[in-house]
RNA sequence: GCGGACGUGGCGGAAUUGGCAGACGCACCAGACUUAGGAUCUGGCGAGUGAUCGUGAGGGUUCAAGUCCCUCCGUCCGCACCA
């Protein structure tokens, strides 16, 4: 057996090794349990960094334990590969974005390659190519079809420097999630899905994943929005209607104004011709620019304006003026809303500001009703000044008895608002899947014909960004046919949101090369849901919604069996270097190649799962980076030793015993931390526990070590380590006469009846605090341990000169002496 | 403002069900081997001379609290005029 750990020759050795004995490759045909492991599939910008290497250990330890314990494993990767990266490069180098793409992809691979993970390569997806995108057509398709998809005239998020629209979900504080520039409004004909028709199954499913985090479900909670209230008639002076969204009816006999949004469809009706004609379009386009750049974010200073026109209040048949504000939206609720400053922080700041008057109608109590308010109150209390509801306690009989009241003369309606938008997926840009639509003059919009597809992305394009598509600058792209009347027809010339291609992916792993089909349903049937997958956490609402929208809505079209993509979900943390996230700009990056040559690809796996829990933020170490390397070394060592050794068998003395012990005690541990809870940090300190432990038995004073027990030992070591370091494993296993590799043994389950000490060290304790550590006979109950802990030659020390009044025994940890 | 997570040695972290706080590793110190060591091995390593004190601060429950309860402080993340 070789002396020394050389890793370079090892790794590469048994990554040929696997990948010519298609060790990897999986299929249905099989009679284990199946088991479904994925990582989030990365963007190929052409270089693996320490984020991609923590993911993608983190899944090869599930993945390779999984299959040892006798799960039939699916564990697949891919690309991610349309999107706008790829055309900057284009732009930037002269290079096409196709041969960017495909030449990062080589590279990134070769480079998940160098890390001996445990992919079926054979299911790799590259989403950019017609073979997958001529089925993210297709779903577009389908979900066109069952209305799920329409195109809509709009305002929309611009982003200015990408020169494409951008998702809400994409808008981050008022700012491009890519670029960081401003977003405007623009107002186009763009695509949408209608997620919101998903939009409570999104929200009430969430209760259906209790492997999920619980922040990323809190994050989708928030995001969908949900809020339940009352839609109440008001109507103007001259009967046109103006319902407003309220989730506080109980306050709507203290509505002393009422407020618009600025782009509200009356306000033009209700100020034209008249003197607020001028002022108020001013007014509306200053907020508008303004808009642009505060609107959305920071603390806006409240601003607004008298049009000229009253409401009347259902509710009790007050005139009401009615006014424009600068903190009103347009695209929640109905654009309108009830101003109430006795019992709405807003509306108290804004009836103050601009001297509206202030109705109190919910006190403490009924005879507090006249006492001024300094700021609005919004804590539970009765009605007053409200009519036939007064001396009722606002929530929530108030609130449901106005409700009923306003439905009963047909004045309101209880509604559900949610604060979830349809997702708008047309982009200006031209790295990405075509929407699959023609209009044709006669015919209207049409989606192109099953047996045409792909529409494949046109090459003669000019590339340069200028707010419209690019494809619209190919010479033939835009001709089509009807697929209706057969006569001309032009073509859609946006792509599709690159979310849309991520949103399906896990599906075709099942069935990757399938070219009659997306996937065969009978695959993913067998595969679905996904058991574990992992990714990093800034995915929460994006990917994930879209993901979980999108198999909900193939559920319903019958396409797939399962309604939650993901059952488990592990969000890990980001790596760090001095306390902040890795970045080009800050010059703090370590790059997997180089520590993979440093080091090898084992210990770098080693380090990222020793260093910190999965969940938590990971502080790069290049001394603890050593660290895990000297382990690895000190294992082989350890294994060379003990195999040069020639140690022979002989009947267990009381060390082989506790060696042993600590073996079992070792593997329990170990299977627990990787199945339980992920602890992939505790599970490597146990291991490093038990070659220690090994290390001091082969050393000790006496008789040399007992063959059974200590190669017992190194076998499971090499096994254990194994989906953990799994280079260094093979050849271990391989040197140590093995044939077959570690992949294919069974992870061994551990003895009880070993783990039993003959002896344990327990606490002894005298009122808490801890007096002595006493070795005694394991397995002693409470009168056994108690007697022993009396008969201790300082036992009269431990208690000074106070009484035992009580004793507290936990068998086999510890005593506590109650004393007085 | 709302929601979530967290706070333990010089550092990363462990303590899973309320039961010996600081496992394991890094850094550091000492020793061995050595011409030499940034290699390897061995030992030490929360504070305090000590009784003791110690898990962000203060209080509480308990025989026993890092863990449970209350109040407060701090850090990070998400959402943020959603009527």
């Amino acid at each position: 057996m070789d002396k020394h750990y050389n890793f370079r020759e090892i790794e590469s050795k048994w990554q040929k090794n696997w990948a010519e004995s298609r060790l990897y490759k999986v299929s249905e045909q099989s009679d284990k349990p199946k088991y479904y492991v994925l990582e989030m599939f990365p963007y190929p910008s052409g270089n693996l960094h320490m984020g991609h290497v923590r993911n993608y250990s983190i899944g090869d330890v599930v993945a390779r334990f999984k299959h040892m314990q006798g799960y039939n494993v699916l564990h697949p990767m891919g690309w991610d590969s349309f999107g706008l990266p790829a055309e900057n490069a284009a732009i930037k180098h002269g290079v096409f974005p196709r041969d960017w793409t495909l030449s990062n992809i080589d590279n990134m691979k070769k480079q998940l390659k160098s890390m001996g993970l445990s992919y079926d390569w054979d299911r790799e997806v590259t989403t950019c190519l017609p073979e997958y995108y001529k089925w993210t057509q297709w779903l577009f398709i389908q979900l066109y079809k069952k209305g799920l998809a329409y195109k809509k005239h709009a305002a929309v998020n611009w982003c200015p420097s990408c020169a494409t629209v951008l998702a809400n979900e994409q808008v981050v504080e008022g700012c491009c999630e890519r670029c960081g520039t401003q977003v405007e409004k623009k107002a186009l004909d763009q695509w949408f899905f209608k997620i919101t028709d998903y939009a409570q199954r999104l929200l009430d499913d969430l209760e259906k994943l209790p492997g999920w985090p619980e922040k990323v479900k809190t994050m989708q909670h928030n995001w969908i929005g949900r809020s339940e209230g009352c839609e109440a008639m008001f109507k103007t002076e001259a009967g046109d209607e103006l319902p407003v969204f309220t989730t506080r009816v109980d306050t709507i006999f203290g509505v002393t104004y009422m407020v618009l949004a600025p782009e509200h469809p009356m306000v033009e009706k209700l100020t034209k011709g008249t003197e607020y004609e001028q002022p108020v379009a001013e007014f509306v386009k200053k907020v508008q620019q303004l808009s642009n750049i505060d609107r959305t974010s920071g603390n806006l200073e409240k601003e607004g304006m008298f049009i000229g026109a009253y409401a009347i209040n259902p509710a009790n048949g007050d005139k009401v003026p009615i006014w424009i504000t600068n903190y009103v939206l347009m695209d929640y609720g109905t654009g309108a809303v009830m101003g109430v400053p006795s019992h709405d922080e807003r509306d108290f700041d804004f009836a103050h500001k601009y001297d509206l008057p202030i109705i109190r109608v919910i006190a403490e109590s009924a005879d507090k009703a006249d006492e001024p308010l300094t700021e609005a109150y919004t804590d539970i209390g009765v009605l007053v000044n409200s009519g036939k509801f007064n001396g009722m306690t606002n929530k929530p009989d108030a609130i449901g008895a106005i409700c009923d009241w306003l439905e009963e003369q047909g004045l309101g309606k209880r509604v559900i608002n949610y604060r979830l938008r349809d997702w708008l997926i047309s982009r200006q840009r031209y790295w990405g899947a075509p929407i699959p639509m023609v209009y044709c003059e006669k015919c209207g919009p049409q989606p192109v014909p099953d047996e045409e597809l792909p529409v494949l992305l046109p090459t003669d394009v000019e590339f340069l960004p200028f707010g419209e598509s690019p494809l619209k600058t190919s010479a033939s792209f835009a001709e089509a046919k009807c697929p209706c009347c057969g006569g001309p027809a032009t073509r859609e010339m946006d792509t599709m949101d690159t979310f849309m291609c991520s949103s399906w992916y896990y599906l075709r792993y099942c069935d990757a090369h399938n070219d009659q089909a997306p996937w065969n349903k009978e695959k993913t049937d067998y595969w679905l849901a996904v058991d574990q997958y992992i990714g990093g956490v800034e995915h929460a609402i994006l990917h994930l919604m879209y993901s979980r929208f999108f198999t909900k809505a193939l559920y319903d079209m019958g396409l797939v069996s399962q309604e939650e993509p993901f059952t488990n979900l592990l969000t890990q943390g980001m790596v760090l270097k001095d306390g902040t996230k890795m970045s080009k700009s800050l010059g703090n990056v370590v790059s997997p190649e180089e520590i993979i040559d440093k080091y090898g690809a084992d210990t770098a796996r080693l380090f990222i799962l020793f260093a910190a829990p999965p969940e938590r933020d990971l502080e790069w170490n290049d001394s603890a980076v050593e660290g895990c390397y000297r382990f690895l070394n000190r294992i082989w060592k350890l294994i060379y030793s003990i195999h040069e050794a020639g140690y022979q068998p002989r009947e267990l003395t009381a060390a082989d015993k506790e060696l042993r012990r600590v073996v079992h005690a070792t593997l329990k541990k170990v299977t627990e931390d990787i199945a339980g809870r992920f602890n992939f940090n505790t599970a490597i300190s146990a291991m490093m526990e038990m070659v220690n432990a090994m290390s001091a038995y082969r050393d000790a004073e006496g008789e040399a070590a007992n063959a059974d027990v200590i190669c017992d030992a190194a076998e499971k070591l090499i096994i254990m380590l194994s989906p953990f370091a799994p280079h260094i494993c093979d050849e271990l296993w391989q040197q140590t006469g093995h044939a077959d590799v570690v992949y294919n043994q069974p992870w061994p389950a551990y003895v009880e009846e070993y783990l039993q000490k003959a002896e344990v060290e327990i606490a002894v304790q005298v009122n808490g605090k801890l007096k002595a550590r006493l070795v005694i006979p394991s397995g002693l109950d409470q009168a056994g341990t108690t007697a022993a802990v009396e008969a201790h030659a300082d036992y009269a020390k431990w208690l000074g000169d106070k009484q035992a009044v009580k004793t507290i025994v936990v068998p086999d940890k510890l005593v506590n002496i109650v004393v007085k």
